[in-house]
DNA sequence: CTGTTAGCGCGTTCAG
DNA sequence: CTGAACGCGCTAACAG
């Protein structure tokens, strides 16, 4: 009747609750995890005892046990960019309404390091999320030999045999240099993304198509933040374009801050364009012109298909992408008269 | 000899790096955990054996042996905000540099939710950050009695014994009170945050201090989002103020975004601050006036205390605040001559 | 339906 | 220094 184990001797285990119910451990167990079949009055007597002792099953040790954790892993790039976040909270919703919880790791733009973070959370989670890769292919092929599932979300598709779910970069971006066309730009610097950014590689190919309607896209290297944006502003205006498009909003927002600097009127004096429509780009001044991806939905979508995956289901390794949508705002406009800014 | 363990039935374990080396598997956990003296001969022979094998110790087994994960939680009540995560990025890069992993959770505003994820969460972490917590004391109290370190990050501080590092909100929003009285406004309203919030109670406070030095404060009901922002301009308009402060920066813009609907011109017709300087506040239009806080910094000087916590030492349980910055931007003005906008 | 028992993979005494 | 043996807390056969 010493029900010492009460609050004395760290917390209740099965074997306390056991004791305490007057029942096997493996009928708590039973009753815990919702398994097997047990009669009603000891279920009743089992949960009784729990609730006294406060017992809640350690999910370490029931880890070990069944070998799995309900736990996900998601690696991604670079956790300033509320893009990501976005991602993230879907993955992260999705997979707690099915009783999983999410681990973050931010591989900061290295490759190595998300190679690294990969393996080592795989090792603690029943399946990986790897948003926006920077690996190379070899990298990602040897993520795919893992016993446990593995998704990507915004990676190189086809490159890969993972699964891989992704927006629709060449559509989304054709969409803006046309959009660009239309209001009579022809000479467009686009500014590209962080090395290994596999999306890059798919914006990078609307360039081509935009030649074919006569606009002439320099490709300038950036990077995806602000900062990067910032920086690679008067590169930029060197080529003298009548328009810049941005690898996401971020770099956009830094350029639309170097132009201001350098007194440059925006969309007067040159046109922005931006991709991935956060939040914020329709609060920017000017509000900017981008392509809306469904962010969120990324997520969620993925935790969907990843769960089958872990259920052992057969996925598309290649699904449909995700549409793009242009979203026309007020940084992009008709080429002004005088649209010859050479070199400064 | 058969070392048919290599790749064929599954990850290697300690015993079958103990076969391959020939040694015991004290041994080999002995090397790996880098613990317990080891001769040079028999090290080599196991890291040899551990490297032919791709042996990584299992850290779920290692957690229940030594009832320790290496790993640290952290809940916010609303990912959707660039200020949470910046605050999670620097708890994740202080904690990573230490070997410990993180977990995010997001309680979605909810203090029901919070609790839950709180006591789930540190059953399987070393400790936990409870990032501007919306749980009441008792909830907290709860918390406390944890054999697990907690540590709080913007919450009550005086209010609890939990350990709480948090900014200096009552001297950053009279900060932004007295620019408003120096430009000339006399009566603005406040679009207070979100239900629990215990920042807005200090920036509450600071109200009464600017009835000190003449501004009348009006303090309204909004919440901590851009949609609830803009839900809250109108009412706020109701009350003919000169200038809108509010909670954060995203409910700025969201009340910017409303202003500019409704045509009025900021800080022409109104002026209007924010809170946090969150990345994008130097890029909405106007860029917005508010307090700047040293959000990573608040991350991983968080981690800092709470590895003391982990490692048995004593911590201040209230620490000095983070000093907080007045941001003079764009969108405070001086007190349009006309200034009489009675309710609409 | 229920209890007994043998692991899950590792750390850790405790003798040698 | 090294190895054998036990235990962390739980689940999963396997008998009853």
């Amino acid at each position: 009747m010493t029900d010492a184990d009460a609050d004395a001797a760290g917390p209740a285990t099965v074997r306390s609750v056991a004791r305490a119910a007057g029942v096997s451990v493996a009928t708590v167990s039973r009753v815990m995890a919702g398994t097997g079949v047990v009669s009603p009055a000891r279920t009743e007597r089992v949960l009784a005892a729990a609730r006294d002792l406060g017992y809640r099953p350690d999910p370490i040790a029931r880890s070990l046990a069944t070998g799995t954790s309900r736990r996900v892993a998601v690696v991604v790039p670079n956790l300033s960019n509320p893009y990501f976040y976005d991602i993230i909270r879907g993955i992260g919703r999705a997979s707690a309404a099915d009783g999983y919880t999410m681990t973050v790791a931010d591989s900061m733009e290295d490759a190595a390091a998300e190679r690294a973070l990969a393996t080592d959370m795989l090792q603690q989670a029943d399946a990986l999320v790897l948003v926006a890769p920077r690996s190379d292919r070899t990298a990602l092929e040897v993520l795919q030999r893992s016993r446990r599932p593995v998704l990507m979300l915004l990676g190189p598709r086809s490159e890969s045999e993972l699964p891989d779910l992704s927006v629709d970069n060449l559509g989304g971006m054709t969409a803006l240099y046309r959009h660009l066309a239309d209001i009579g730009h022809r000479r467009v610097v686009y500014l590209s993304g962080p090395p290994g950014a596999w999306q890059n590689l798919r914006r990078l190919e609307a360039a081509r198509r935009a030649e074919g309607f006569g606009v002439q896209v320099t490709v300038l290297e950036a990077g995806g933040t602000i900062a990067a944006g910032h920086d690679a502003a008067d590169a930029a205006l060197e080529h003298g374009p009548t328009a810049i498009a941005c690898f996401n909003d971020l770099v956009a927002f830094g350029v639309l801050h170097r132009l201001t600097e350098r007194g440059l009127g925006v969309p007067t004096d040159i046109s922005l364009t931006g991709f991935d429509d956060i939040d914020f780009s329709a609060y920017s001044s000017p509000a900017l012109t981008t392509v809306r991806t469904p962010r969120e939905r990324l997520g969620s979508e993925g935790w969907r298909t990843l769960r089958r995956m872990i259920d052992g289901e057969s996925v598309d390794p290649a699904p449909p992408e995700l549409a793009a949508e242009l979203v026309v705002r007020d940084s992009t406009g008709p080429v002004p008269s005088d649209a010859v800014q050479a070199s400064a």
